[in-house]
DNA sequence: CGTTTTTGACCAGCGC
DNA sequence: GCGCTGGTCAAAAACG
């Protein structure tokens, strides 16, 4: 995964140990060697940076549930009844939303407003336990499954009653005792769109393998580009414009969340009222 | 031959 | 209690 590498430091890399009389002879053993290293680095650094999205994730569902709890006026909402998770027998869980897509911000923002109305990604009672995540992917692909660094066991599918797309369920196989469920399901409204349903917490750290996040990455990217896919990837990733999408989205999310928006009303107000009254 | 996937059967929760 | 539905089990098939 060189291309993975923060690029000015990459392409100087690139040139090191190679002979400007030779272009054409292969690398040495420890220059792959070196880039192998770099590679196992920067999948650590990307590894972190998806925790960080993660516990800044479950930080903020803690946070709304504290302000819920405490009776702010806050009431929760319930979970729209849309085509991938009816509600009408089965109690929800709580559940924590992500988006991740690769190509556009605001198509993801339309499809969630589309999907869950009235939930619009971050409005609903929530803990972290579960955790549900849109996945941009190719609609001609009829596979349900989501290469996300973890291993999955398929035990089940179904064809539940309001989508006609069918929802697999899988189990965490990386440990025997791992109680971490998934359930993967394309979107009745937009089949490009998988809806990944994460419930429960590994009790065994990331299975960080190159590979394996490599192909998370390509899904995240949501490229066609089978041979490819994991450079571009990687590279859309380094790239800053998208971190700043990524950014971007994350604020709306948080703006476009009222009770967020209200909760930090509140807090700005309550923090410039004790300072008024300290005076 | 071990592992994974498929798929029909079964179980349990919920509304009526 | 019954029927509907989602979730899980487990045997058979497929795969590497």
């Amino acid at each position: 995964m060189e291309s993975c590498s923060p690029s000015p430091q990459l392409s100087l890399d690139l040139n090191v140990g190679l002979s400007p009389a030779s272009p054409s002879q292969p690398p040495l053993a420890s220059e792959l060697e070196a880039k192998l290293s770099r590679m196992n680095e920067e999948n650590k650094r990307l590894h972190e940076m998806l925790n960080m999205v993660i516990e800044t994730n479950d930080k903020y569902m803690a946070l709304r549930s504290k302000i819920v709890d405490s009776g702010n006026g806050f009431s929760p909402i319930k979970e729209p009844q849309n085509a991938a998770f009816p509600t009408k027998k089965r109690k929800i869980n709580d559940t924590s939303t992500i988006s991740i897509n690769g190509s556009s911000s605001e198509r993801t923002d339309a499809f969630l407003q589309k999907e869950s109305p009235s939930c619009k990604s971050f409005q609903e009672e929530i803990k972290p336990k579960v955790t549900r995540i849109f996945l941009q992917c190719d609609p001609a692909n009829p596979s349900l499954v989501v290469k996300d660094g973890y291993q999955w066991r398929k035990y089940g599918q179904k064809v539940t009653r309001d989508n006609p797309s069918p929802r697999a369920y899988f189990k965490c196989s990386f440990a025997p005792s791992c109680p971490v469920k998934k359930k993967v399901q394309r979107s009745a409204e937009d089949e490009s769109v998988l809806i990944v349903t994460y419930d429960g917490k590994h009790n065994h750290g990331y299975p960080s393998t190159s590979w394996s996040e490599n192909n998370f990455l390509s899904c995240y990217a949501g490229n066609n580009n089978a041979g490819s896919d994991v450079e571009i990837a990687c590279r859309e990733i380094q790239n800053q414009e998208f971190q700043t999408i990524l950014i971007k989205q994350m604020t709306n999310f948080l703006i476009q969340d009222p009770s967020f928006t209200t909760a930090l009303a509140n807090a700005i107000s309550e923090k410039f009222f004790e300072n008024i009254t300290d005076v």
